[in-house]
RNA sequence: GGGCGGAUACCCAAGUGGACAACGGGGACUGACUGUAAAUCAGUUGGCGAACGCCUUCGGAGGUUCGAAUCCUUCUCCGCCCA
């Protein structure tokens, strides 16, 4: 039950006692615990937050528990309302089809492929009749919903709250009696959608209630909202060793501890220590975040790849210098400075430019260009801003 | 279905005939300081132009006016109340 949080002692208590007695259970009867955790593919690329469910299911699967990695194809066309202030714009089938074909891969990284099961739960969500749906919602009362404060939030602020979207609860709540779930994985955003509407409706359907492993939600790269696409705040599991190093480096100190317990292969003991020596200045929050980037880089590209990522962060940040790699352009004769610029996508526009000029944030080669009329006087490193790099070239 | 209110730039939000490319806040970006942290300070935040300036933008389409984000007509969408 590491790393879980369910907000309330009395439900932490009673999972963990539930918990216990399902694998008792499961032992005397040789059969594995089916284990889920749902991910809607609302976009292309998972990123860290996704794969704290992912070690999750992942030691359910090494402990030889069956487990099963959920696309939500049908529920993504719904869109969760848990933890939005706004509805989601709804995705098209052709839109959701083409997210998840690059789900299950990058979900490998951290799950076993040979153990996984990979399903879709438009398997048995499209083969609901009207009356079926309308069982279901038997279930529930209108109150029920109400009463979750996003839902809550939306009536006081006189925003829209579209019917379609307390289907989610029940499209979710259904899967679990779909797979027969033994044990639901989520975050805890999904505590409504797991604890009230899953065992509810197992129940309501003669199962046993499920278990539910509530996590943690790990906050992005801004320390405070949770990790998501559209906040912008993500690290993508797609990248490089580099770039996954460099986005850890940047969250902010109050979020290393919390990083470090739900991202991280690191012992509850280990971390304690490490926070500790935070609080008295044991150690630089700076050194803490090196070997938090240095772990979870490692997770994910392994040793020799990470630490040529840290090497890399040094050199460019730390030490001031220069990426090892960066995109070259070919200097036309008769183009400025200005040009340059928008032509090798350094900026959006040459109004942007300007600005930046003006600002003092171009240089080549280490000098500042204030002049963006003239041809680039030589060749070399067009910087721009902190972080845009080009190779000028003839 | 009826009554009322609303739609402004990335988000929130002011403006209710000229001084509006549009107050303010958030975010983002740049510079200083740094640990690619936070905080802080200074600045920028539609496009084109070296520049006086010009062009496009305030839900969509028309109209009134020398002049519209602001007034009128109509359409689309949303909220509230009533049924």
């Amino acid at each position: 039950m590491q790393g879980t949080e369910y907000g309330d002692d009395e439900l932490a208590a009673f999972m963990s006692d539930g918990l216990r007695q399902r694998l008792m259970e499961a032992e005397k009867k040789g059969r594995p615990l089916r284990v889920y955790c749902g991910y809607d593919p609302t976009s292309t690329d998972l990123h860290l937050g996704h794969t704290i469910t992912m070690r999750k299911l992942r030691q359910f699967q090494d402990l030889g528990h069956e487990v099963t990695f959920l696309i939500g194809s049908y529920t993504a066309l719904v869109g969760d309302p848990s933890d939005k202030n706004k509805a989601r714009p709804v995705l098209t089938h052709e839109k959701v089809a083409e997210n998840a074909k690059t789900y299950a891969d990058q979900a490998f990284r951290v799950l076993d492929r040979e153990k996984t099961i990979v399903r879709y739960n438009g398997e048995w969500l499209s083969e609901l009749s009207l009356v079926d749906l309308i069982r279901l919602g038997q279930n529930f009362t209108v109150q029920q919903f109400l009463a979750r404060e996003n839902f809550s939030k939306r009536m006081e602020a006189n925003e829209p709250i579209y019917l379609h979207e307390t289907f989610y609860a029940l499209m979710q709540g259904y899967d679990a009696v779909a797979m027969q779930t033994d044990v639901q994985v989520g975050g805890t955003d999904q505590l409504f959608n797991i604890i009230v509407a899953g065992r509810k409706l197992q129940e309501a359907l003669g199962q046993k209630p499920l278990v539910g492993i509530i996590c943690g939600i790990l906050p992005g790269t801004d320390g405070v909202q949770r990790m998501s696409k559209s906040t912008g705040n993500v690290i993508p599991i797609n990248t490089t060793a580099e770039d996954m190093y460099g986005k850890v480096m940047s969250i902010p100190d109050e979020a290393i501890i919390k990083y470090f317990r739900l991202a991280t292969r690191l012992l509850p003991p280990e971390i304690d220590a490490i926070e500790k020596d935070l609080i008295s200045n044991q150690i630089h929050p700076r050194d803490a975040k090196m070997k938090l980037a240095l772990e979870i880089t490692t997770i994910f590209y392994g040793e020799s790849e990470a630490s040529e990522g840290e090497k890399a962060f040094v050199r460019l940040f730390q030490k001031g210098g220069l990426p090892e790699e960066m995109p070259e352009f070919i200097l036309q004769t008769g183009d400025n400075v200005l040009e340059v610029m928008l032509k090798a996508n350094l900026v959006a526009s040459k109004s942007e430019g300007r600005r930046l000029l003006l600002q003092n944030g171009v240089r080549l080669d280490g000098e500042v260009l204030t002049n963006g009329q003239g041809e680039p006087p030589h060749t070399g490193v067009l910087q721009v801003g902190k972080r845009k790099f080009v190779r000028l070239k003839k």
